[in-house]
DNA sequence: AATTTTGGTCTTGTTTCGAGACCATTAATC
DNA sequence: GATTAATGGTCTCGAAACAAGACCAAAATT
């Protein structure tokens, strides 16, 4: 996790933050409320030395905050900024394609419900400006204000002329 | 990427299929419309023995298939399944997140749009049942049918008695 | 004063990655 | 029909990252 995407793509970048095996895990942690190192430790399985690693870099990138209580001693207490909450849509897409996907209905391990009905969530849903519900098929992708000319380059390559065979 | 986590939840197991730098990487190009090897290679900048691998891994957890064209020798094409295009959700959910809490806005590298209209497409919300949008603090966990004991242990332990300060 | 808790660091062996050399099959070109 | 190019790989080797556990320091508890 130390060598990272140059793309100017915001799926590479997002990718820097938390592509490995362990990051969105410790999310997932603090998304069910754990602070202490030790509760990671003991709820995620990872080794002591890659939890100081990623927890660090977690800070570094502005997703979790490391808070002392002065009068605590060794006492620490890490917690997801707004950065770190805004990644919840990201969690409950990974959730529900994981329950679907691998799982199966009837087989979930976990289920997200509302807490105040305890009725299960609605799937996540791709909408257009309109709120119709789109499918991937339907989206068109253009350079926006950041793209650099790599990005730029690529990005009007994609004509998805889709499944077109190579004949 | 070959070892793997055991945790009966679907956020490891999903990690455990694209826990790793390389293959939502891949995956966003499958949905950019790249199919063939040797695109892949160029538009990700991986390595061959890990696109080989990567590749490899995608078809046999069926995120991928690998088509063969009969008459053409040595030219395949790499295609999502049904279980690969399920992710768009989850492609989507990370590009606005890392398009807002990364790039911010104006700075967007790629812009997603609805492909009849060209208008932005609406940010993914959380909702529960009824429609209504719920932040992520509103979402209970229970466990589910598919549930082990561990999993059972580990989800009632969570009690989100939010901030609680160690006092 | 001794022990425990918390949150780490350091060391060592193993696994994975990254870059590039090499290769086999088929297709196109001369 | 032989030669060259394109495609989609495999193999090797040094570098980086990971995993497990020993060790440690400060503060809190007994």
């Amino acid at each position: 996790m130390a060598q990272k995407h140059t793309q100017t793509c915001a799926i590479a970048s997002a990718l820097n933050i938390f592509g490995d095996r362990w990051t969105l895990l410790i999310i997932r942690e603090a998304f069910y409320g754990t602070t202490r190192f030790g509760d990671f430790l003991k709820n995620t399985q990872i080794s002591k030395n890659l939890l100081t690693d990623r927890l660090g870099r977690l800070v570094e990138d502005g997703i979790m905050e490391r808070v002392e209580f002065a009068d605590r001693g060794t006492n620490f207490k890490y917690a997801l900024t707004e950065k770190g909450l805004a990644l919840d849509v990201v969690m409950v897409a990974i959730q529900q394609w994981s329950e679907k996907q691998i799982y199966g209905a009837g087989n979930e391990p976990v289920l997200l419900t509302d807490r105040s009905t305890k009725a299960p969530l609605q799937e996540l849903r791709i909408t257009n400006a309109t709120g119709d519900q789109i499918s991937f098929a339907d989206v068109d992708f253009a350079p926006g204000p950041g793209a650099d000319k790599h990005a730029r380059a690529r990005i009007n390559e994609i004509d998805r002329s889709d499944t077109e065979d190579p004949t």
